[in-house]
DNA sequence: CACCTGTGATAGTATTACTATTATATTTGC
DNA sequence: GCAAATATAATAGTAATACTATCACAGGTG
């Protein structure tokens, strides 16, 4: 059996989009759309006329355009845990470990074909591009209490405790973790949108090195 | 004199606000209401009724909300710049430099008195609830070439110009401060807001502590 | 066959993001 | 001290957005 399934919070849609074909088309479509014109000029009615359907088809699924947006960066979150999970089993020590995990935060992978409806290089570059405005909104507490970043969150605790495997006594997990994660992303727009910002004219290779240095350096005892 | 004069592209605005007294009112009234109720929930008929002015006398000012926001927040890291300026004339080495840098970027700051329109601690929050927004968008390489980026620039410059200071083998000096200005802002955020993301809850004390650490630890010659 | 679910089609509303026009008040230039 | 230019207020209007609601139909299920 190849299924895959990422679990999202219920609370990230409407109508749980991967239960029907026109959910997952939607999914599909909106992965397209949003990489292509960027989640600001995405509407629901595009994404209904796209498809050949409805706005209020899609409405069906999903609250509003955030909620899509937030639904499709958890999945990401969700499948990069899983994908990581498989690699860490084939390493045995937790050096390597954050090691690889860095390469995965920066590199687009292989095609997984597992989810036929999910291209998860496009995803990847709308997570790059639009990922931190999933929180940047005053309804970030309410929204906190429904689950809208467990994916985050969860991904964040996972690389914290690989690190504490490395130095028990490091006191800052989370923050390396949220803060690596983050750069990781915005260190890919900068060097294609803004390079100045960036010394990784070189490519994705320069960002693994830096983020790595930066982990590792971090983290070991003095 | 006391006065300040902080410099910003004029292709951030259509009519200097710095030059009448409506345009410093915006300017104000701006700051108060993007703080109090985000930049989503902004408009410039909002903005207008709260100055008992206009929707059309703001647009006067500026072409939209966007380049609203690029402009206060690139006013902001000016004067953050010229802060920082005169604190390091006070100091004598690149360390300790760095280190007053990443406290100036964390902590909210005294008041400053010399720029009566402007609330450098209600903007101070503005930035860290708003930045990243400026340049994820799909015009980024178009506002990119208008200087819509410059002051986080300059920053970056400046602060990666210091480590080299301190190590001019050091192969990451802009990957670095882009990624360490942007946790200082997310940080900040995360305590408030997303505690699972930070080890904070000490306060902004232990960001300062964490970036420190992590600045100091990752341009060291090993 | 009756019913329920999912979808499509259509309509309608409030708000947003502007653009345009005109009237008036204030400043400046001569 | 008057004419001209400038800044603002007042108002109107448009296209797009972000929804909400209603109804009809098709397919499968009990």
């Amino acid at each position: 059996m190849n299924a895959l399934n990422i679990s999202v919070s219920a609370k990230l849609y409407n109508k749980n989009p991967e239960e029907t074909d026109l959910g997952k088309r939607i999914l599909s479509k909106s992965i397209e759309l949003m990489e292509e014109m960027g989640y600001e000029h995405v509407t629901f009615k595009k994404i209904g006329l796209a498809l050949e359907s409805t706005e209020a088809s899609v409405y069906r699924y999903f609250q509003n355009k955030h909620q899509l947006l937030a639904y499709l960066i958890n999945w990401y979150w969700g499948w990069l845990e899983v994908k990581m999970a498989q690699e860490f089993m084939m390493l045995n020590n937790a050096e390597d470990k954050l090691k690889r995990a860095i390469e995965l935060l920066v590199n687009p992978m292989g095609e997984d074909n597992r989810i036929p409806h999910i291209d998860e290089g496009l995803l990847q570059r709308i997570v790059v591009a639009e990922y931190p405005k999933i929180y940047l909104t005053k309804e970030v507490d309410t929204e906190n209490e429904e689950g809208y970043f467990l994916g985050y969150k969860r991904l964040c605790d996972t690389l914290g405790n690989l690190a504490l495997q490395l130095n028990p006594e490091y006191k800052y997990p989370h923050s390396l973790f949220s803060s690596v994660i983050s750069a990781a992303q915005s260190q890919q727009f900068f060097t294609e949108h803004l390079p100045r910002l960036s010394d990784a004219s070189a490519g994705r290779g320069a960002i693994v090195e830096f983020l790595t240095e930066l982990t590792l350096n971090s983290i070991q005892k003095k």
